[in-house]
DNA sequence: CTATTTTTCGTAAACGTTTTCGAAAGTCAA
DNA sequence: TTGACTTTCGAAAACGTTTACGAAAAATAG
């Protein structure tokens, strides 16, 4: 690959590099015939400015770091193109990462991400981050970070949030109206902030209605499919079968109602079920599930946008908390006839 | 942010810069005591080498860029991971985007790639993809890039293939040895070899055993759930059932099942359905739907190493064409009993 | 026509590295 | 002690840009 240079053009046209690069950045101490002449000789040579030479003088990369624990479920896929919309506009480059719910690999590729001096990171972290030092530090150095959807509260920093205590309480809401009294609820990982948010949602809208909520309602479980099944399979073996189950998002939902399915149990009859964060899933199981809509576009582009205003404003910039509006899309699972 | 240089530790320690840089490149020419010396110092300082000035002198950026149609089904971002994978075990950074798509996006991030000087590309064409000579230009300078998946057979480069033919083939059989004898293929877009491909597999399947194709039976069809539901309904509206549905993906033989579920057809009983590329939600649907398993997973880590040696050995290099091995998961939908 | 302002351009430094070349210092044998 | 190697290091150029500074040229004012 043969890359031809300002200075490739400068000597064809006998004049200085400055006056080339000047061509190129809309300076104003340029006459527009030289300017002109220059883009249309640079066209003819298959020019191409170098990103890479271009960074390094302006210190800025023009490009972001995303990093997500996951990327198979459509939630954050969809986080993802949202985002790379309004960054693409903008004209920032986006380095999309994933960790594989592992913290480990989440560290490794916020370093990776440093390492190629993005100017920023939109994030939401794993289930298992617990070490929040590192963004800390990140944070404290001026770095611009924006997390979304999987937050830890002792981080101070912008975050676009979801409401999940108001969105967990209309879902529970929706199962006691519904006539269900036994309710169990799989909570998620407790290191995340919309764990706690989520059950204490649940336990708010018993509350409301004057149920009591026992320890066993309370089950903690992971995020996949599988722990789904796990859980559920416990259930049944203990003997003790809710009437509904509410779950802190949709696979673990879909994971449990397969075990009750196939167990002979019939849905939403014996038992109903209602997931969060609605998945192509849901809507193809069957019965569909009930489940809480997130705007997963909308964070995006509010991540995308948030992040922007920090870099390019990083003086004026004070940290926001953005919430978002959700709905709750009632199908067949939770529908007691 | 404040960045330390190796200019910085040179004047703390009294050496030159040159010295610097040979602790940090495992040079042989060094003392190893002020090799410790400057390693310890720059941890310290809290040093970290700056990318994009090494990449500027090396003209190598360490990156490679992934372009793929859309990710919301998972099998484009478990070929993700599985790139993934070996890209970063090698030391690349990875530029993921996706084309929605949409062949002017899919060019767009192309160029966009390219700006960012990477060192190849892995990419899978979108469904609309015609155009040709953008991508032979490319690859007639040199640009190290391999394709999967999606292919034009007029492109010739390295390409990792799935045997669409026989995978077809064996799928359309089973059909048939099942006891099933009117089936319609909803086949994908035209620009795709693959979609010839698994026409060809069904069409030759029914030659073996002696049986007739009409034209009806051979129905172009999009590769979204919706495109599925769409033809469903004109196949209902028609008049004129199958016996049973080979898709030539997942999300388009979903769509077709819904729309015959809901319309009172029992699944496999009146109508069987065969799907193509596993998707998560074929396993979850009712009943579960027969598919085609796709090594995704390695399609990507095969992609990867395959470009990675394009990238290394750009002169010893020449085209490689891999095939990979499949499966085909036969579940309940296409259970004649 | 001179003086002043404005427009246009070139020189050179800078960004943070790597690397070539050559020189200084150390080692070893005779 | 001398010469020949070997090891270790520094000076400086290079990668492809942008930009501050100043100078030349052109335009304008008087």
């Amino acid at each position: 690959m043969i890359y031809i240079t300002i200075k490739d053009i400068a000597k064809k046209l006998n004049i200085s590099i400055a006056t080339v690069s000047r061509a190129f950045n809309d300076k104003s101490d340029i006459k527009l015939d030289t300017k002109n002449l220059i883009l249309k000789t640079a066209k003819e040579m298959g020019y191409r400015p170098n990103p890479i030479a271009k960074k390094l003088i302006q210190k800025r990369s023009l490009t972001v770091g995303i990093v997500v624990p996951e990327f198979l479920n459509s939630f954050f896929t969809e986080v993802i193109i949202g985002a790379q919309e309004v960054l693409f506009e903008k004209g920032y480059q986006v380095l999309i990462t994933q960790s594989n719910e592992n913290f480990e690999t989440e560290l490794k590729n916020i370093k990776a991400l440093e390492d190629s001096m993005v100017d920023g990171i939109i994030i939401s972290q794993t289930s298992e981050t617990k070490n929040v030092e590192y963004y800390q530090n990140l944070i404290n150095t001026g770095f611009p970070i924006v997390f979304f959807n999987r937050v830890c509260d002792e981080i101070t920093a912008s975050k676009i949030l979801f409401n999940d205590y108001k969105w967990a309480f209309f879902a529970t809401e929706h199962l006691i109206n519904q006539g269900y009294r036994n309710i169990y609820h799989l909570k998620g990982k407790e290191s995340l902030s919309l764990t706690n948010d989520r059950m204490k949602g649940f336990l708010d809208a018993h509350s409301k209605h004057k149920l009591t909520v026992t320890k066993e309602q309370i089950i903690p479980t992971g995020f996949t499919i599988e722990d789904g099944q796990k859980v559920a399979l416990e259930i049944i073996n203990s003997g003790k079968i809710p009437d509904a189950i509410f779950a802190s998002n949709d696979p673990s939902a879909i994971g449990a109602m397969q075990v009750f399915k196939k167990n002979g149990f019939l849905i939403p009859k014996d038992i109903a079920f209602v997931g969060f964060t609605e998945s192509k899933m849901g809507s193809i199981i069957d019965p569909p599930l009930t489940s809480v809509l997130q705007p997963a576009h909308e964070i995006g582009r509010e991540a995308a946008r948030t992040l922007i205003e920090q870099i390019e404003n990083p003086t004026a910039y004070t940290t926001q908390i953005i919430v978002l509006n959700g709905q709750l899309n009632c199908r067949e699972s939770s529908n007691k006839v």
